[in-house]
DNA sequence: CCGTATTTGTTCGTATGTATT
DNA sequence: CAATACATACGAACAAATACG
């Protein structure tokens, strides 16, 4: 919003009278001042004075009946939504944070509207501009494809332009300062690999996704790791694959690394779905976890311990992470100004899946 | 409103532009005349005329830009938005269930609001609260308990009133002649007793929730298959719980259960939730399944096929069923007075869980 | 019930300010 | 810079609804 250099009369009249029914002075019902002792008082003409009601009128705050006068509304209670744009609904980790989300949402008296972009850029496009249209107190958004350019940049800006906070959680877009909430991916690839390491592994495949920062930033903590080791990266037992790939691709890489000559002892898995794929790709070679290969993972899902193997993994905050992204964005609706950012550190939880060589 | 003798000329002005904003004789983004040329045309003064724009100004008809002129709004299509009140969100079937509704609401355009009522009556009746004061087109509800009073029917009735149609999904309220959308439990718990009994089982417990009418239902159909087959019908194998104390009872009955003199062989769960805390106990003291007793139990979840033990059970449409009732609920809103109603059959997944006796 | 005062609603006229082209 | 378009502001008049003695 531009910066006036004068304020209106009649916007000042509407603040005035605004103030006075939020300070309670004007009690619900209350008869206001008509409009010629308000005309007298703020020496000003009648038009302006009924220019200024007639604003209040539409927001709500009175009410004007011919003859009698005008009045403060009863309070109006209005309607706080706040929109959800997740990249998947029913699978994995979703369902429990926007449990999360709801939980703080409803009991703070807001209404949540869901939407799913399916990890896809156009259809995050269409949510946004969903978003736009509902008159959204806030909005809480997973990035779709977030190590990809943001190719709707301009929507986030419009509801900055709007006025109207977001945050985001799980990754954030490099290009825009936006409030986040997310966890440690790097430490979370670190302290897999690290593990592995310490378990006296040296010869540790590693497979992540390649189009949303988290896998990015897995990769990152799993070189970390084997740098700090000094042990030598080798491209070829690293694989990556996009989302649509996933399960072709995370099968392939797997058999391909279980017929190499010198066969990994370890895989650093981005995700507990792909480490499943990884188990059953394993399975059908006829070897076994961790006996012949230890596998590691990511975000502690339900499917972590619903196999024989129960998977060692990294904790994921879930829950945790939607109900703090809600307290977050209430937050910023009350105070203007306030762009809060954390950042979960990762967590190991050592089960079965992964052994000492 | 009171008829009023004239039409103010303000109002005829609004009225005049309105309907050609309608009928897209002035499409979105087209610019309006300016209000000098309004003034001539109508041969009023232009305060009149701004009376008139300001109106469709409020209504979002129309928006004006300082030295440019008065154009055409954008996003005059309404929001259509329909309202999906769940008794979870993020167990068991419930998230793909949503999933389905979204995939089919999405592609209509229509956005979805979300609602859970943790199961709980008066987190129900929030929801309901909400739901009337969002002015949604359509509510798609899984009833609460719906096997106990429905305590909310007065919201039920305000909704229909209100000319917003809604649909039940998985249960309806016996009082409410509602659209509804569910699978046939009874045939669902009378094929997987049905099944036992072929396999040679005359000793059949169950165990099913009785505060919601998929318990119930299934509980008779149950009931129905022994009787077909002249198995006395005995009460003390057939547990009961409300969804509060699921986790303890369900695992308290069993252990009760086995160690009966005349240890049932095959136990009927009233979903795979209950059948998992079912084996859990069995593998607490030390028994196996199916080799020491059989479990057949219900809804194919993503649990029944985690576990090493791949669960005998009855399919739910879960997506399908969402899909379904997204469809239905669109339907409703565009015709008048059409209340669909369907069943989905039983159908049974035969896995390892039960086994000859 | 009538009449008058009060209050909001509608309409006109005029002038000046500010943003855009 | 000028023309155009909307924004703000003042003043005045009459209409319609209401309140009250």
């Amino acid at each position: 919003m531009k910066q006036q250099g004068v304020t209106p009369k009649y916007i000042k009249i509407a603040e005035h009278f605004k103030a006075l029914i939020e300070s309670e002075d004007i009690k619900p019902g209350e008869q206001l001042m008509s409009e010629n002792e308000i005309t007298e008082k703020f020496k000003v003409s009648r038009h302006t004075v009924r220019q200024g009601l007639s604003q209040l009128e539409t927001q709500g705050y009175i009410y004007k009946e011919q003859g009698k006068g005008t009045f403060c509304n009863k309070y109006k209670e209005d309607i706080k939504t706040i929109a959800v744009i997740t990249t998947y609904i029913s699978n994995y980790i979703f369902p429990s944070i926007i449990r999360g989300i709801e939980e703080v949402l409803s009991s703070a008296g807001y209404s949540l509207l869901l939407f799913n972009t399916n990890n896809e850029k156009n259809k995050e496009r269409e949510c946004l501009e969903k978003v736009l249209l509902h008159n959204v107190s806030g909005l809480i958004v997973e990035p779709t494809l977030s190590a990809l350019k943001n190719v709707n940049e301009g929507y986030y800006k419009e509801l900055v332009n709007k006025d109207i906070p977001y945050i985001m959680i799980n990754a954030k877009y490099d290009q825009l300062n936006s409030a986040s909430i997310t966890m440690d991916d790097v430490e979370g690839g670190y302290i897999l690999t690290k593990y592995l390491i310490q378990l006296g592994h040296r010869n540790i495949a590693g497979i992540f996704k390649n189009d949303d920062i988290q896998g990015i930033n897995r990769k990152l903590g799993y070189i970390k790791a084997l740098s700090e080791f000094n042990i030598p990266i080798d491209n070829d037992i690293i694989g990556k694959y996009t989302t649509k790939e996933e399960k072709y691709l995370t099968n392939e890489f797997t058999k391909k690394l279980l017929s190499r000559k010198k066969r990994p002892t370890a895989l650093v898995c981005y995700n507990d779905q792909v480490a499943i794929h990884a188990l059953n790709a394993i399975r059908d070679e006829g070897l076994r976890v961790p006996e012949d290969i230890s596998i590691v993972s990511y975000d502690d899902s339900d499917i972590a311990v619903a196999s024989e193997v129960k998977l060692t993994t990294v904790r994921h905050p879930k829950d945790e992470m939607g109900r703090q992204a809600a307290r977050f964005i209430i937050d910023m609706i009350e105070k203007q100004d306030y762009k809060p950012s954390y950042m979960y550190k990762a967590e190991l939880l050592v089960r079965d899946s992964a052994k000492y060589i």
